[in-house]
This record gives structure tokens, C-alpha cells and sequence, in this order.
DNA sequence: CTTAATATGTACGTTTTCGCACGTATAAGA
DNA sequence: TCTTATACGTGCGAAAACGTACATATTAAG
């Protein structure tokens, strides 16, 4: 275990060509025509290879970031250096929610669990946007209400509900978030994730692939069955989708 | 264990004169004096007995409540009947956030953990004042940003902690939105907070009064030894209240 | 192709917590 | 005062997860 992705700054991090690709994050889609024109000039595209941290517990923020490709796990991390995953954000969500509550820093690190694209907005700009009000204020709001949720619903699961179980959840929260049914993950960082050992996230997936559910090799996880893990899931799984669907479904299309 | 507290409904909530009440919740203490001045004639006191719920989850909120002795506790249901705490509000808190981050409702319970009083202010006036931006919306989003760290490291203690120490969290945590050294609570439901067995808050408890932390008495916990309740406590503890001294000490004291 | 690094499998004793059962102690009501 | 309800203590065996150690399999590097 131990300091995953540690100190590996935005070493990987790439600024590309501005391009539309603000639209392929949900929460920017579903702002009117008019609130995205006013805020598109401040979209900057940028991309992360897995392991960049976008920001460690304590930094101040300078941007909110719109994932589109890539998925941002929020890890807390202990003094004796124990992680644990307090919540993701994919497509359907934003990182750096610390910039418009007041707060500027939060107490978790943001790391890049699946490589990909996102767009970024300067902490002044979205201030300023927020202050307006509007949709924009509103699905910022929303979202951050859903993000609760995930993590209310997390503290309940590591309270009430198995290893294997968890697994499940998590399994299916990145592939809401993925477009194909391939996770580049290997069980160590699972098991970070989770909070558990490697060996209890081995222990947890063997089944999960007897039963043809996943198939695993070196590193990749392939979801071979999704219903089956709906149905091997716990209640918590369902909470935070239906629960998302509630506050920004009018906005926002699901993923699966 | 099971169902605590169900549906006992607002049976034993009194609305009272009003007072100057607001002013001992610390967030209303915390407005300038035009600002209180605006929504005063919106507060309204009320009082709650032990186990009165102010809502259940999914109810559509109708009220904000500022507690001033009161403690209220934000629980999670399973489908099981398994309960688990997933935060706590006092009088350096506020309940419903659901009310103006936009959802209207949320996943939990807020059930009072400590008879005693609070203001409450209707979802409209709390939403009228929200838009208005100001030191007010300022203070509430700070407020749920601070939740937020609470509920996170709520998530976090339940996966990596033991149950003693959790119950000093906990104890703690109350301690600290407490007038007195004396809560009124059994181990039984102790143990629906923390979502572990009754016995598990029984074999917790006796080192810690063998120790002289505390002592209890038949449904009556005493705080002897704060400093060494602070000495047994995993780092859970401080950093949620470093977190809300962060966000919030500009503007509010310390309880202790 | 060989070697090194990484990923996963397996085993074993320990610790924590659980579920259940029952005993004892305190408080409240008839 | 006696009964009853409630609160807490205690003692099991079972289950889950842990820490540790080491084996095996796959990939990457030289």
C-alpha cells in the first residue's frame, strides 16, 4: 500500500487546442446556450495520464476541472499513510467544488484514476459565474448536494457492507463513468481506493470472475456481466445514481 | 437495535416565543447586523425532546434549523434497518442544506440526539436570503463545505478505525455542542451512531471508564477527562474541527 | 532470450467485530 | 413493596478482515 501517486504533480498533465470539448462534460451540457457562451472563452482543455494529482489535501485551489474522458478519484489520506476514496468524479461531475463553497483547499488529494481529457476553469472565472447565479450556480449546487450523497453513502457502506460488496460499487461507478468495459486498474490500487488490503481486494474479485462477472489480467478489469453486478451490489450503488438522477437528471443525460 | 426513533414525527416540538434565540446558534451570530436584521422577523424558536425527528429521508423539507441547545444527528437508514450516523449539527451548525443547495430533500434522517432548543426559518425566506449572496450565503456554504469534511471523515474512520475510538470521536464531537459534561444517551443508542452492536459500545466503553475518560450511569455519560479523551481519539477527530475553525473561525467561536 | 519488475494467488495465525444468549443492575409504575 | 421494563455486563463461537510471508504468473527491459 502506502503513498500511491504521491507527489507526482501535473508532471503528465498536457494543454491542448480549446476546443468544444467542454460539451462532453455533463454538467457544462446542461448549462442554456447563452450561460455556456459566457463562460466557454474560459474553458481550457487539458488531459492527465492515471496518477496525476490535481491537487494534494491542502493546496489551494486554482481550477475547477470538468472531466470528460478521465475519472478523478478524491482519496483521503491518513497520517500513517492508509488511503481512502471519498468520492469520484467522472463526466457527470466536476473537481475543485473547495473554490466556490469559500473554502479554497480541501482536505483530500485529487488523483487521476483513469487517463483522459478534461477542461479546466480558473478559480476567479467560476467565482464570478457562480455569483451570477443562474444555472450554472444551480447544477454547482446540485452536484455538490449529489457529491454528499456519495460520500454519506460511502461512510455507510465501509460501516455496514463487505469487501466484496464494495467491490461491486466501486466496479460499477467507474464503468458509469468509462465509455468501453475495460478499467486499467490493478487490485493494489483498488484496494487504496477502498481502504482495504490488495490481498482483500484478490480475495473479493475471485469470485466475482468464477461467476463470469469480471474478467481480470495484469492490471486490466473487464466488466463482463453488468447486471450480474447490479445484482451482486449492495442498496448503496443505486442510492447515489438514483440520487443524481433526482438533482441534475433534468439537466443531464445518464450515462448507462 | 433497529428503527430508533421512527416515526415519532415532530409529536414533541413546541414553537416558542420569540427571542433573541438565533443569536446563540453561532452561524446566525455570525451575520453583520443588517444582515440578521433582514431575516429576523424569519426566525422562529422551537424546542425538541430526545428522538424527535425533523425529517425523514426523502421528506421535502420545509424548514432550515439553526440549533442553539439542541443536537441534531444526520442518520442513514438501510433497507436492513441498520442505522449509521453520517454527521452531527449543533449550535455551530445548521440543518437542511437540502433547502438551498437545490434539492429540496435528502437520502438521511435528522433526528435530535439532545432535547433542547433551535430557530428554524422557512425554506423560502432561506432561499430568498441565499440569492441575495451576501455573508449569509457565504456562511451556509462554508457551513456545508465543513459538513462535507465531517461526513468524509466519517467515511474514513469507518473503514480504517476501531470502534473505541470512534466512540471517542463521537463523544467528542457531542461534547463540544454541549453546555455540560452530562449526556443523556444509552450505549444502545451509541450504537445506532456508529452502526456497530450495543455490546461493541459496551466493551468500548469500559476501558474508557476504567481509564477514568468517562463514566456512566444507567442512560447517563459523564465526561471526566477531556484531555485524555483528546489523547485516545484517532486524528478523525481534529481534523474535522480544524477544518470548520478554517471555513468558519473567522466568523465563529470556539465552543471549547 | 534472459532478467527484473510487477501483478496476482495462497496460506496461516491474529485481531476485531459480529450474532446470540443470558445474567445482573437500576429505575419506574402499580 | 413488588413487578416490570430498561440498561448494561459477559461469555461464547463464527465470520470478516488483517499482517505477514512466500509462490507463481505475466509483462517490460536489457
Amino acid at each position: 500500500m502506502l503513498l500511491i501517486f504521491q507527489q507526482q504533480g501535473e508532471m503528465g498533465m498536457t494543454v491542448t487546442e480549446n476546443t468544444d470539448a467542454g460539451l462532453r462534460n455533463h454538467l457544462l451540457a446542461a448549462l442554456p446556450r447563452k450561460e455556456f457562451a459566457r463562460i466557454e472563452s474560459d474553458l481550457e482543455p487539458v488531459s492527465f495520464a492515471l496518477g496525476d494529482v490535481l491537487y494534494e489535501s491542502g493546496d489551494k485551489l486554482t481550477h475547477v476541472y470538468f472531466p470528460t474522458t478521465a475519472i478523478i478519484s478524491l482519496l483521503y489520506i491518513m497520517q500513517s499513510g492508509a488511503t481512502a476514496e471519498i468520492g469520484i468524479a467522472g463526466n457527470n461531475g466536476l473537481v475543485g467544488i473547495a473554490l466556490f463553497m469559500g473554502g479554497e483547499t480541501t482536505s483530500n488529494r485529487a488523483v487521476v484514476q483513469s487517463a483522459g481529457a478534461a477542461v479546466r476553469m480558473k478559480g476567479g472565472a467560476v467565482k464570478t459565474a457562480f455569483a451570477l447565479g443562474g444555472v450554472f450556480q444551480n447544477v454547482l449546487l446540485r452536484y455538490t448536494q449529489s457529491l454528499m450523497t456519495q460520500i454519506s453513502q460511502t461512510a455507510v457502506c465501509n460501516r455496514l457492507h463487505s469487501v466484496e460488496q464494495q467491490l461491486c460499487r466501486w466496479l460499477l461507478i467507474n464503468h458509469d463513468q468509462l465509455q468501453t468495459d475495460k478499467l486499467v486498474m490493478t487490485h493494489d490500487l483498488i484496494a487504496n481506493m477502498l481502504g482495504v488490503r490488495r490481498e482483500g481486494v484478490s480475495i473479493a474479485a475471485g469470485p466475482l470472475q468464477g461467476h463470469g462477472l469480471i474478467k481480470y489480467v495484469r492490471g486490466t478489469i473487464t466488466i463482463l456481466d453488468r447486471p450480474g453486478l447490479e445484482a451482486a451490489v449492495c442498496e448503496c450503488y443505486q442510492v447515489v445514481v438514483d440520487e443524481y438522477d433526482r438533482l441534475l437528471g433534468e439537466y443531464v443525460p445518464r450515462n448507462r
